[in-house]
DNA sequence: TAAAAATAATAGTAATACTATTAATAAACA
DNA sequence: TGTTTATTAATAGTATTACTATTATTTTTA
């Protein structure tokens, strides 16, 4: 019943390993619509089909990249929650986390480029879920990653404040807009009040939300 | 160098009015990747060609058509503002505006279904500008409703709170989070604390965040 | 080394996203 | 009123996309 969002595993081959990276490339130059497999294939001198081999279709590799992202986030996230003693902390370090993925502090090992997976997920991320296959994918534990990351900061908001009611819908709406305020103070800025590049401006914002 | 969303302005006649309508119905039965104008010409029995007169593509029509949304809300809005003394009431209002659009008194003229708009800016609403050529669309005004919405809440917000740092961010986040808050009660339920076809959850939710 | 298994490329197809051209209809005006 | 003009709609295309079936090649293993 549980399906992977692979075929076959692109990290077991080389020609595998090209195309995710290539992938994401292609999709934060070009925009997930006008990315195909065609146009992937010809930028590493291989085939449609051998992609087809690896991915059912685009949405899935997208659902890959995007997973590959949230997995490590909370990678991070865990591995530092583990040390850090007290709730206050750990949640100011889950916030900067997705602010900035890429800070030194927050270095652990992946095969992917942080940066390029911010990007990705900054732009497509929400074209993941907004789709009439929400629910089988959901059910394939498809949003697992993202899901897990949510209930981490649910939980430490919980702690921080055991009366709150709303940790949960406070978690996601702070997990989105992390990235949506960013977005627009790239691009749509009369909606943010953060500066064009000023993580800090959405930290603030972030915080304020969290009466920190 | 202003460009409109339509080629030709499908409420002046039957034809147009058709393709509208039934381009509402037909993105919210099979979601707007699947919608194709071909799919649509075969519904009102007309052909691609003519909807092609209308509308440059498909993403120009779901532009039009989630402004037809913000422009109605927006002017609901607007027009109760006017009348209600409190900047409190007025907040409120909005927010219970756009988490129950159809509310008798929310009731202006419009031609469309709100409802059905409601349920395609749910799903829908974030690709309008999750796009590379979002800022051509900026540039063309294409957003104007939406940002105008957004600015009004947060003029009410300033006034209600008047040393408060966030007005901006805090609309936008109110305005996302009322719909993004609903969709994960229908489906992805672990990323709210709102249940199933509950406004009121979202609603305190959302007066939480705005400390009221 | 030969057979089996895994991998990749070739060559398709149906559907999509348009466009150029022609036909039909309605409006303007002489 | 009849003719011209402008508007609107339909026909018939094309290049691209999103796949799939089949064949060829390479790698593994017995």
């Amino acid at each position: 019943m549980l399906k992977r969002l692979y075929l076959k595993n692109p990290q077991d081959t080389l020609l595998g390993r090209q195309i995710t990276t290539k992938a994401l490339q292609l999709i934060n130059t070009i925009g997930f619509e006008a990315f195909t497999f065609k146009k992937l294939a010809l930028n590493i001198k291989t085939t449609e089909a051998s992609v087809y081999r690896y991915f059912e279709n685009k949405h899935h590799m997208l659902l890959y990249l995007v997973n590959q992202y949230w997995t490590h986030i909370y990678n991070v996230a865990q591995y530092h929650c583990q040390t850090e003693p007290k709730a206050k902390n750990r949640i100011q370090f889950i916030l900067k986390l997705i602010l900035n993925p890429e800070l030194p502090e927050h270095k652990i090992h992946t095969s992917f480029d942080i940066n390029a997976l911010y990007q990705l997920v900054l732009w497509e991320g929400s074209k993941t879920y907004l789709t009439r296959n929400v629910n089988q994918f959901n059910k394939n534990l498809f949003f697992k990653p993202f899901k897990e990351l949510s209930l981490l900061l649910a939980r430490e908001i919980k702690i921080f404040h055991p009366t709150y009611k709303f940790s949960k819908s406070l978690a996601s709406t702070l997990l989105e807009m992390a990235h949506l305020q960013h977005f627009y103070s790239l691009y749509l800025p009369s909606l943010t009040d953060a500066k064009k590049n000023q993580p800090r401006d959405v930290m603030r914002f972030l915080n304020q939300l969290l009466n920190m």
